[in-house]
DNA sequence: TACATTTGTTGTATATTACAACTATTAATC
DNA sequence: GATTAATAGTTGTAATATACAACAAATGTA
């Protein structure tokens, strides 16, 4: 592919970057969580019970990390926390119906931004605008480890 | 649009952020700055000679934060400040040599890095992804100040 | 000239993060 | 079964990124 061509997409990606960073700011402190706790929350949600270290695992954040934000979730109601009942050196996290409620606050408000973005683009391109994100997403799964230079 | 899909369009959306952020983070540390410096660094290159007021507006941040950000490029070499000549309140921020080699370095892994991913992505599908990624970042960009549920 | 505006800097506070050292628990080895 | 390994999570510490408020310097305006 011509460097122009990647440049432009390049520039294109900064930009949505930008946008999706200031949306999501917006819609966490309107739900009353931060980014981080925000993150947990919607993978606790998709994980179910789970664990600090798989949530860091899959978030890509260190344990201590996870255990902070944790922490704070625990302090504001949102996660129950208990030790896992065969292995005690787990801890099981789940979201109470506090945290569930917060978990379907940012889910409306995302899914009403993102309805409304759609209705800006002609419908007979949302379909190619889906598939166009599915297909880099993956591909940059898939390139992990890719010399990036490193 | 049916929710369903903009749930999916959601999860692909929140893949490809985890996807950008761990990229950029590899890139910057090759690279030798961090990631709010290698921002700057960019737009600094975008926008040739340019202040601190315009630097934080294009980025979304604070004058403080900024000022703070360009004194780090600063005491390692990569930007040259100096007051404005007829408006001695601005100061006038351009890349030193370094500086330009440094966005150099970042620009070429970039490059490098989407030309292998675009290299897995079959060539007749190029153009399509690069128009849908312009659509919905132009879209998010129009619907700035939509009601996010704020 | 006196007041208002603009630009950037500094003081202060908070959030996010990682690494390293530690504790508690479980698994493996001998 | 006792000792050693490995694993899960927490805490101490430090760095980075960030914003808001107060400020200083420069410029514009009345």
């Amino acid at each position: 592919m011509a460097l122009s061509k990647i440049r432009i997409f390049r520039k294109i990606l900064r930009k949505l970057e930008r946008e999706l960073n200031d949306r999501l700011k917006e819609n966490t402190v309107y739900c009353g969580v931060s980014l981080a706790q925000c993150h947990a929350v919607l993978e606790i949600e998709e994980q179910g019970e789970t664990t600090i270290g798989k949530l860091a695992k899959s978030l890509g954040l260190d344990k201590s990390t996870l255990s902070r934000t944790i922490d704070g979730l625990f302090n504001v109601g949102l996660v129950k926390r208990f030790p896992h009942q065969t292995d005690r050196r787990y801890m099981a996290i789940t979201l109470t119906k506090q945290g569930q409620a917060t978990c379907g606050k940012i889910n409306s408000t995302s899914d009403d931004y993102f309805t409304r973005i759609f209705q800006t683009i002609p419908e007979e391109k949302h379909a190619m605008v889906i598939e166009s994100f599915g297909i880099v997403a993956e591909a940059m799964r898939k390139g992990r480890g890719i010399e990036n230079g490193v």
